[in-house]
DNA sequence: GCATGATCATGC
DNA sequence: GCATGATCATGC
């Protein structure tokens, strides 16, 4: 198709991205049902838009799709949540890592931003038994990364390019890193096996991607724009929500120049809760002139007031999905309790087709800040001391436990077999254990009978040993 | 009401 | 001291 015949001119963003709102409030076969004739499924739509809609053949070439105007185009799903809000139903998966080539290179010579500085969003929601062709576009936008928030995809892509250079391909992980990370990517998660430059060994196939909760922010963003969006809210108070928690969230870093030479996000979190290593909770909340309240809440308001955030929510760990946890040990480092995480869902988990695609597997893959605090002789639970906090995401070879754990779980829920699951003798990692508000709060079992309700947790000695 | 983070209680 | 079962407390 000649140039001349694009309904939009192919050298502007501002022409793209006004053709491409054509589309907002309405689906693909809405307006082009030539394109009825195409029917297949991942990635379909996304081929389908840049073929009946922007009127080119869908390439795969490593500059953006509209080269010439450098925006890149991705059609992502939305999902509704039972509150009505919408949310990013997955990553936003970007350009494939050919680790031989981008060992090369340096941030601005690589393939992720020689391909991702700008970028297309056309979100549409995903309803169930629906073609995506037949699904409505609700936001389309424009996103390039913020200053701040390019520093942190530039520390994530640090991080995943040293591990290439370390020879270390296949231990790479998504929750090495915040913003940006290298998600596997193949007809089978693990299947698909490619060369690295500096080990014999073959690591998975992955792809740059940008983590969910990070894309969720660029929908809220989004919601402040309302040329942006299309009958998006269901209601007022759903709107009064996201309103809410729009004003209720607070960077920690709201200039670069906050941070010191050569310094990384991570870094600098470090670095602000440091002179606060050996004082008791009691002395901490006189300083800050805070006050830390209860066990639940504790390390998440320990985390703001030390950050100097104000708000409720701190901006950055939420669009990196940070999971903050206490750690408390006994005087001689001993833990005192193991790591309690969600409940095991029964009737989510019969239904999971692969340990990569499970409840579990994403919370264990997550990258966790711990707030580590030591307790003194005295039976006074204000009076431990934060000893440290550091940055952790569980390694790639003792995510295998965690496999193990998910198999035997999810074999047994779907035998009904809910009173014999692994013990922490049973796993080096990780175990399954009761957590309820009584013996008679119950949940409802796979088979629709009532059982206990049980919660992952990770081993106290192995919490022990990687704290060290 | 329920999910979640954290802690208590008991027995070996 | 630790594993295991059970419960508390908070926030939405």
């Amino acid at each position: 198709m000649a140039d001349l015949e694009l309904p939009y001119d192919k050298h502007s963003k501002e022409s793209i991205l006004n053709y491409a709102r054509h589309l907002l409030g309405k689906s693909l076969w809405d307006i082009h049902p030539e394109a009825r004739q195409v029917q297949s499924g991942k990635g379909g739509l996304g081929n389908a838009v840049e073929k009946y809609h922007f009127g080119y053949e869908p390439n795969s070439i490593s500059e953006a799709d509209f080269a010439d105007a450098g925006v890149e185009l991705k059609c992502t799903p939305l999902k509704r949540l039972p509150d009505g809000s919408m949310v990013s139903k997955e990553r936003l998966v970007l350009n494939m890592i050919d680790y031989v080539e981008e060992s090369k290179k340096n941030f601005h010579e690589s393939s992720f931003w020689k391909k991702n500085q700008l970028i297309l969003l056309m979100f549409y929601l995903h309803e169930e038994f629906k073609l995506p062709f037949d699904e409505l576009f609700k936001i389309i936008r424009l996103w390039n990364f913020p200053e701040a928030d390019l520093k942190i995809i530039k520390d994530d892509w640090t991080v995943i390019h040293n591990k290439i250079l370390a020879g270390k391909a296949h231990e790479l992980s998504e929750g090495d890193t915040f913003y940006l990370a290298a998600c596997t990517k193949g007809s089978k998660a693990g299947a698909e096996m490619r060369e690295q430059p500096y080990s014999t060994e073959k690591a998975p196939q992955r792809a740059y991607s940008i983590k969910s909760k990070y894309i969720n922010s660029i929908i809220l963003d989004s919601l402040k724009h309302p040329e942006m969006f299309s009958d998006v809210f269901m209601s007022d108070k759903q709107r009064k929500k996201i309103e809410k928690t729009l004003a209720d969230t607070e960077s920690v870093v709201r200039d670069v120049k906050d941070y010191r030479e050569g310094e990384s996000f991570e870094q600098l979190i470090e670095r602000k809760f440091q002179r606060f290593y050996g004082k008791t909770i009691a002395e901490i909340e006189t300083e800050l002139n805070v006050n830390f309240g209860q066990a639940k809440s504790m390390a998440y308001n320990v985390c703001r007031a030390i950050l100097g955030i104000k708000k409720d929510k701190i901006a950055e760990f939420e669009k990196a999905g940070v999971a903050v946890k206490t750690i408390r040990l006994e005087q001689n480092g001993n833990l005192k309790e193991a790591m309690s995480f969600p409940n095991v869902n029964y009737k989510e988990i019969v239904e999971e087709d692969c340990w990569e695609n499970s409840a579990l597997y994403e919370m264990f893959t997550q990258r966790f800040l711990f707030v580590i605090f030591r307790k003194p002789e005295v039976k006074d639970d204000k009076q431990v001391r934060l000893e440290k906090v550091m940055f952790w995401t569980m390694p790639v070879e003792d995510l295998k436990y965690g496999r193990i754990l998910w198999e035997d779980t999810q074999l047994k829920v779907q035998l009904g077999n809910y009173e014999y699951f692994m013990k922490t003798a049973d796993n080096p990692v990780c175990h399954i254990r009761p957590k309820a508000q009584n013996a008679a709060d119950t949940t409802e079992g796979a088979q629709g009978f009532q059982v206990k309700k049980m919660c992952y947790w990770l081993n106290r000695e192995y919490v022990k040993t990687l704290i060290k």
